[in-house]
DNA sequence: GGCTTTCTTGAGCGATCACTCAAGTATATA
DNA sequence: TATATACTTGAGTGATCGCTCAAGAAAGCC
């Protein structure tokens, strides 16, 4: 009986994923989402319910690719590899919206104001920051790192690590992937 | 024959520049400023010109206020031990209105807009990062790090990881402390 | 006390914000 | 082909945005 919708959902996500994680939550006005999205508010706000919705979705979408990209890493190379080569990973991406995390820059953003997106980018990142945990943990019983230290310490500062790096990356003038490089040299020295 | 004005200029600012550190640009209204200052619209733009004009001005006065603490811990304590102290004095500050860096919150905010805000957080940054430099080469004439580096990739990497754990820091659940003493004791490394 | 000069006041400006809804259009079933 | 069922359209909502300006209040000089 119904008619069909023009747009596939999923690709209308990521559009809106690129746009937000670029230009933030703030930044991104209805009618930015619009244009890119190529829709009127009624079929908008029909599809999505709101621009917070909406944003939500994005940011389990970002949260959900970064997670995959890591995990086919793994996958691909071992723990070892996958996070010496995730740092570069992070920043190279040309087709990315931005060198910074998304989840980051929500936090940053919405922190101040007690907003539910900041605490939904913050329980992401901490679900990023055991995945990383995991794969130390990992290491460590294949005894690819020394049994001495603490996989949950290890991947806080990885994570850190990785924060600061993709804030760099942001700059002018820097050259991130002697950053980015450093911080796999330094997992080797573990 | 005039008349006085009612508020201290620097104190103004000072108390524009928390707000705008916790807020942020677009999540700091007029009315905010207006309540925190104690001004009617009318003095706020006799005294300041506009909303960028004071948040230049804060701008300026906060990375103004972080190389002079830098430069204290210099005075009192040497190169060497100043940055090592830097990274927990910046995150441990109870009265600070937020954890992470003014400069990288202006930078990821604004940056994608072209805003020139973003362009000055930009060049502050690179300020600091000169003085961190110039202070590992002085590190590395007195002889207390390796002449094998190059102060200014110190630098680089120095400023990623404090901009990575002032991040950090402003996550909940996050022993921030802890990745401010790695820090430090990777500088003892060199 | 006048007079001048500056600062303060606050109503209100046009623009933009996120969002609504009634009307129109296309598609599937009957 | 007729009807039911989405989906799309876009003018328009009230609220808030950064900002203006004419009028009033206070301080220094005569």
């Amino acid at each position: 009986m119904p008619r069909k919708p023009n747009h596939d959902r999923a690709e209308l996500i990521d559009r809106a994923r690129d746009l937000f994680w670029r230009q933030g939550w703030a930044g991104t006005s209805l009618k930015d989402l619009e244009a890119v999205l190529k829709m009127k508010p009624g079929s908008f706000y029909a599809a999505f319910g709101s621009k917070e919705a909406l944003f939500e979705l994005a940011l389990d979408k970002y949260a959900e690719d970064g997670a995959g990209r890591l995990a086919e890493l793994v996958e691909a190379h071992g723990p070892m590899a996958a996070l010496k080569r995730y740092p570069e990973l992070a920043i190279c991406r040309q087709e990315a919206p931005a060198k910074a995390c998304m989840l980051s820059k929500t936090l940053l953003e919405l922190q101040a104001h007690g907003h539910p997106l900041a605490k939904r980018a913050s329980a992401h990142l901490m679900g990023m920051e055991e995945q990383f945990a995991a794969l130390f943990a990992q290491m460590q019983r294949d005894g690819e790192i020394a049994a001495e230290h603490d996989p949950k310490s290890l991947a806080r500062r990885y994570q850190s690590d990785l924060l600061g790096l993709r804030v760099s990356a942001e700059r002018e003038g820097i050259d991130a992937h002697a950053i980015a490089r450093e911080i796999a040299e330094g997992l080797e020295r573990l």
